[in-house]
DNA sequence: AGCGGAGATTTGAACGATCAAATCGGCGGG
DNA sequence: CCCGCCGATTTGATCGTTCAAATCTCCGCT
């Protein structure tokens, strides 16, 4: 910018001889303090403020080859009710960077084969120190990509079906339904149902993994009380009438996520049920319309979730070089909020 | 980034000696075509593809002044509902940035001051070129601020109450009410609520102002048809739950956002009463939410609206210095979307 | 008194690009 | 035939910072 007037912005050099010093114990003030005598410090510091000095990031950019940017990419409000998981991160991650006199730098991507074409342009660009990846899936392209050219990145989302060669942070998916289910089950309830995603997703099979594995302990029957459909509200609402309309019907249900069970919430009220009262219902991922609506889900801890993906980060960006062993991932556990609808 | 091992990133002078030219040459081969010789620039052109190599911003900013970097505020999902608008907008903006080989920078501020600081920082910094706000509102600190000290900046958002020092671009909200308030009165309504924000806020006032409009010119009352309220839901649900007990009570409601709309309509369907039969609904931003439930409301060009404000920015940026006079501001029509709320 | 050494500070060079001005080569006109 | 001009290209300087190495100062120790 400095599209101020008047003043020329200041520089290291103008500040040296304001405080009657050289550049680069100016630089060190800033940089390196215990590299300065306290007095001076004190001196170049008080110059510092009177003039306004910043450095400009630029020069440094161009010095140290570090342009305290992390890149992230926005996807396109495809499914607008999941979306606004995305969008705490984003923000949670946008403060911890600032808390790390680091930037978040936004890039839009349709596919995954677009999405690595910006890789390329950001990381070849020395526009991007590092990237923080969302959403990763089984054979995902990206990752293999940027670990490949040594790129610095971490993920949020476990590397599904390979071994990680990168850092990663994600959310215990499969504690989440478990939790869920319990809570069900000591409610009371014997028929509970699950309605996921098609399984090769390695989100949808951890979430259902968790109603399973407490269905088991509790020795409750979960054949034919599973749906498999695409994330639309349209799909959670069909596969739930089918289940409302075997013989022996759920009293409970638990889904992989708050579209489908948004969808299967109209689904009941249009039968005139109740929900919370008639059939319980949990979601997933906790998002606004549940709130709204009342509806049961399992919260995940975004904001930790984004200070652990820059903590990573940090970490892997102060390695000398890319280092061939990744960083400790970190699972955090989900919180199950209960509303009205369980 | 360039944490790549083996090859050393590619300069300016290293493409140059392979292409057997100079620096310059390359440089205006990137930046300036027409100066050079068509033979030669194929010849630069290709050994560029075949290196691979990308000018460094960081360098490029140093020289130019100009990082390429718009930045952007990120609030707190403070209105969950809501919030989904500047997500979008967020959106469709990083895509045009791209197109214009530029890039969004975010920053979190929670309260104008703190945003002021923000500003500071960043343009100071050299950190980026321009900044877009949102959410303009009366005597809104930061406009003030930055058109003080010169800095470029468009605004999403009139600069309500004030003259405008800059650009900007805003939607018609007046013209969103006044066409959801019109199709109302075509269904033969002649009771029709507003539940608005109460007075102050210049877009809460605008909007109201179209409710107002369409019913003067169709001779229907409006006295004891108007609430003011905050944008919560509880408080739309109040002040919906007041209305209905009026001796005549309206038959249908305008809302200034979707988030009153939708606490009106669950006080609505907890009366018994069917949205879109017994009393139609019409909200304000199409939320995905109102979406969902069926809920009419007037939608906002966004994609458009962040066009637009990259453009008017490209061109305050082309200018040599601060301009006294602003460029022409953008009104965009928003759009009624119909649905069985209606 | 001289020497080693640690701490504080300075100096020179470099990062990779662009700007401004100089140079080169060819061509038409006086 | 030479000058001037124009288009194409090159050269030198510079942006503001940090790194690496040099210098300076002061102190204690022999």
């Amino acid at each position: 910018m400095s599209r101020r007037q008047e003043p020329i912005r200041p520089t290291l050099e103008s500040v040296a001889q304001l405080a009657e010093v050289s550049r680069q114990t100016v630089s060190n003030a800033l940089n390196a303090p215990h590299l300065v005598r306290p007095d001076t410090l004190e001196r170049v510091r008080s110059v510092i403020e009177q003039v306004g000095y910043r450095p400009h990031r630029g020069a440094r950019a161009l010095r140290t080859r570090r342009s305290q940017l992390v890149a992230v990419p926005v996807f396109p409000p495809m499914d607008p009710i999941g979306g606004i998981v995305l969008d705490t991160f984003l923000h949670a991650l946008t403060i911890e960077a600032q808390r790390l006199d680091n930037r978040v730098l936004l890039f839009a991507a349709g596919d995954d084969g677009d999405e690595i074409r910006q890789y390329d342009e950001l990381s070849e660009d020395h526009n991007v120190d590092a990237f923080v990846l969302t959403g990763t899936h089984l054979g995902d392209a990206r990752t293999a990509w940027l670990s490949e050219r040594g790129a610095a990145f971490v993920t949020f989302g476990r590397p599904w079906g390979t071994v990680a060669h990168h850092g990663w942070v994600d959310v215990d998916g499969a504690s989440g339904t478990y939790d869920a289910t319990r809570a069900l089950i000591d409610r009371g309830h014997r028929r509970i149902a699950f309605i996921g995603w098609p399984s090769g997703s390695g989100v949808g099979d951890d979430r259902r993994e968790g109603y399973l594995r407490a269905c088991r302990e509790a020795g409750i029957a979960t054949d034919g009380l599973q749906a498999a459909v695409l994330n639309e509200l349209g799909a959670g609402r069909a596969a739930a009438s089918e289940l409302l309309d075997l013989a022996e019907p759920p009293t409970a249900f638990v889904c992989v996520a708050d579209t489908l069970a948004i969808g299967l919430w109209t689904e009941v009220t249009t039968r005139h049920l109740r929900p919370g009262q008639d059939v319980a219902i949990v979601g997933f991922d906790d998002t606004p319309t549940a709130a709204v609506i009342g509806l049961s889900s399992v919260a995940q801890p975004l904001q930790e979730a984004a200070a652990a993906c820059l903590e990573l980060l940090q970490t892997v960006l102060t390695e000398p070089e890319p280092s061939p062993l990744p960083p400790d991932p970190v699972l955090m556990k989900p919180r199950l909020v209960l509303r009205d609808s369980t």
